[in-house]
DNA sequence: ATTAATATAGATCTGTGATATCCATAATAT
DNA sequence: ATATTATGGATATCACAGATCTATATTAAT
């Protein structure tokens, strides 16, 4: 279990583009050599990033990529499920085991009709607890928070001395 | 990225002892059985829940599995672990790229002494921080609480008529 | 208009790891 | 002794991440 490298490959690509924001587009040439990749693999890790609106593709001469949106609106969690894919970190494969019906019996007496409600899945229901506490921390950071703490770090450093 | 199938047999194996304390050994046809997935691959498991102190295995007949240690002293953290790995969710495959120290320059000097203190990635540098996050509710989670969770929602359930 | 630079999309290759099975061996209760 | 149970090794299969190559479309500059 491990963010792919394609992952890293996207964020680290969006930083620079919030980076260089004022000196306009970057190609695909700076941004895979930036990055120590190949521009034909950054391409299709680009592309995703455009389908999903994050960026914008200027092709042609002089064209390139530039942040469709402001910094501070690309979250790291949409960059994550825009490359890794939407579907959950967790999912019961037990579903039709006896299992949750066996643990349902605990003690109580349980009715037929109600076990779909309340007695899913009791490890599907941590590991989506666990899913949802991590998206709330992965929505607040975005690539303008990280550029900022970057500087912040920096300047701290050089007043401190 | 998604956790695997055999973190989801281990979770539920786990339950499943923590619920039979009190009948003692619960055997590997049981088990496979109730979480319907076959004995060979189930063993492997139980193997590494095994080898790291979790289970104990009582080989020969009427042998079997048996929590190792009370139930809320094995957290979901400890057992993800166990069968994922313990590397890094996330892991910088650019460290040897230009991108940290052209973010390192913004805007201030930056002495080369310093960089490999203050100016390690700045993705990894968040994403280290979620998987703390998650970290410390994966701990909290336990396969006792998750029993306990199960059993008052049904008793509630019952209270409530 | 032509050319060079740039992004896009499709096809394909490769290696690795998750999932799974089978068999031989060791340990133990009856 | 025998049947039962867990362990460990070898192996097979399959999907997917990672990566490359080529052809095509779009645009700026000449």
């Amino acid at each position: 279990m491990q963010f792919s490298k394609s992952t890293d490959y996207a964020l680290h690509a969006l930083l620079h583009l919030g980076h260089s924001e004022r000196h306009g587009n970057v190609g695909i040439k700076e941004l895979s050599g930036t990055l120590g990749v190949s521009e034909s693999y950054l391409s299709k890790i680009m592309s995703k990033l455009r389908q999903d609106g994050i960026v914008r593709a200027i092709p042609g001469v002089n064209g390139g990529y530039e942040l469709a949106r402001p910094a501070d609106q690309i979250s790291f969690l949409e960059v994550i499920q825009v490359i890794e894919g939407r579907q959950q970190w967790f999912e019961c494969s037990n579903t039709n085991s006896q299992q949750h019906s066996l643990l349902a019996d605990n003690g109580t007496v349980q009715r037929g009709r109600e076990r779909s409600d309340n007695c899913q899945c009791l490890v599907e229901k941590v590991m989506n607890g666990a899913e949802l506490h991590l998206y709330q921390y992965l929505r607040e950071h975005t690539i303008q928070t990280t550029l900022d703490e970057a500087f912040n770090r920096c300047n701290n450093e050089v007043n401190k001395k």
